[in-house]
DNA sequence: CGAATTCAAAAACGATCGTATGATTAAAAC
DNA sequence: GTTTTAATCATACGATCGTTTTTGAATTCG
């Protein structure tokens, strides 16, 4: 129950093969690896993955909850800040954009903390809608569109919620595939364009993601 | 090849395979689907697979080819008589966009043959850059890179050969995202909005990506 | 017709999967 | 000092994986 002095083993343990899972999982995918892969490279015990987490999946839960809930936080607060600068008036729609899609970026770019490889394992998850899913993501998932929603409805000046929906849907569609295209456009343009930083992709993205909105906006008052 | 008379399953085991492996491949994804989950749906003997096609991942080959190609000489088509329209003028943004998204929404509505579940399958193909995906994938896009990469520069009004080629692969997460967002709108929604038809979802994705395009080349030009 | 070829069915291959078990170690609690 | 608890380890389980082999029936063609 109570831990004054941990022996480093234990938490060192479960971190390495977070980390190990996070790493495989991103790259290869959650069927395609293996527990002995994960536990080989993060040099622990085959039983040590049922031991401390009780399977493979909830391996994985423990994985993506490790890091989607600090995400989420920093995405509240970017939004609690932007609240608290629009008193009454509408919001800005870039820092709205910019709130939700930030925090993906600054784990990406991460360096401190080993958090590099999960953007790309959620970009991943994101498009298996497996029924899986469904108990890791829908609560976070839950919180965070309820929160957002309402302000990029006001932000868009939009009338319908479905608008907002799907508006957001195509962000995230942006937003997954800044994690992918990077090495894929290296791969179709056989290597002749230099790669970008995360900021440069972050600025595209969010412009884009702006115009877009904006778009469908005009769009729905137009019917 | 084969007689008139032959009503016996024979000559479609090639086909049933296929048909069964795209509906499995796109609902659970490559290596989660086993052959004998793909033979047990085509009603066919385990070994056929390996009979017809040489491996799994040869299998996962054609089931691709044999859709991509079709939706692929469609873009083109349409790209043709985009350029055919347009003699000299700048060509249009909105059926540019059109040209390149709409062959992906007809396979996905189409109910004649059964293609409903390749676009599914393409979606999680583009979110997995593994090297398996380069052989399959990269002459098929690199053609069709070749051929939309002038006119979307044209009709974009862009100077920057990456701010097409960005615009390109948010395109492609608008669009990939189209194919899974509706089930999964449904879940987050606790099923309390009614699903949109393809055409609907065509004219919202259309209506975004034409905006973040424009966005981006104006962007550009403020640079 | 008989030889050659094509395809399907059944069974088994070795490998690897996720998981479970029991022993061993060492620190914590009493 | 003994008991209790937590953690790691080697090992093995049964299941399932992709692939191969063997056999046999049907079709094609000389």
């Amino acid at each position: 129950m109570n831990q004054p002095f941990e022996p480093t083993a234990r938490r060192d343990t479960k971190d390495r093969i977070l980390d190990a899972a996070e790493h495989l999982f991103a790259d290869h995918g959650f069927a395609a690896t293996s527990l002995r892969q994960i536990t080989a490279e993060a040099d622990v015990n085959l039983a040590a993955v049922n031991y401390h987490f009780k399977s493979k999946e909830a391996l994985l839960s423990s994985v993506i909850e490790r890091r989607l809930g600090p995400i989420n936080v920093r995405r509240l607060q970017l939004l609690n800040e932007l609240k608290a600068g629009t008193k009454g008036g509408k919001p800005d729609l870039k820092r709205t954009v910019l709130a939700f899609v930030r925090p993906v970026f600054e784990a990406k770019a991460a360096n401190v903390q080993d958090m590099r490889h999960f953007p790309r394992l959620m970009a991943r998850v994101l498009a298996e809608p497996g029924e899986w899913v469904a108990p890791v993501l829908l609560p976070a998932l839950h919180e965070i569109t309820k929160r957002f929603m309402p302000v990029f409805q006001a932000a868009m000046g939009a009338e319908d919620r479905t608008t907002v929906l799907w508006g957001a849907q195509f962000s995230i569609g942006c937003m997954t595939r800044c994690l992918i295209a990077p090495e894929f456009i290296q791969t179709i343009s056989g290597h002749d364009v230099e790669p970008e930083s995360m900021e440069q992709i972050l600025d595209r993205v969010v412009c884009f993601i702006v115009g877009g909105l904006q778009a469908l906006a005009k769009r729905e008052k137009s019917l």
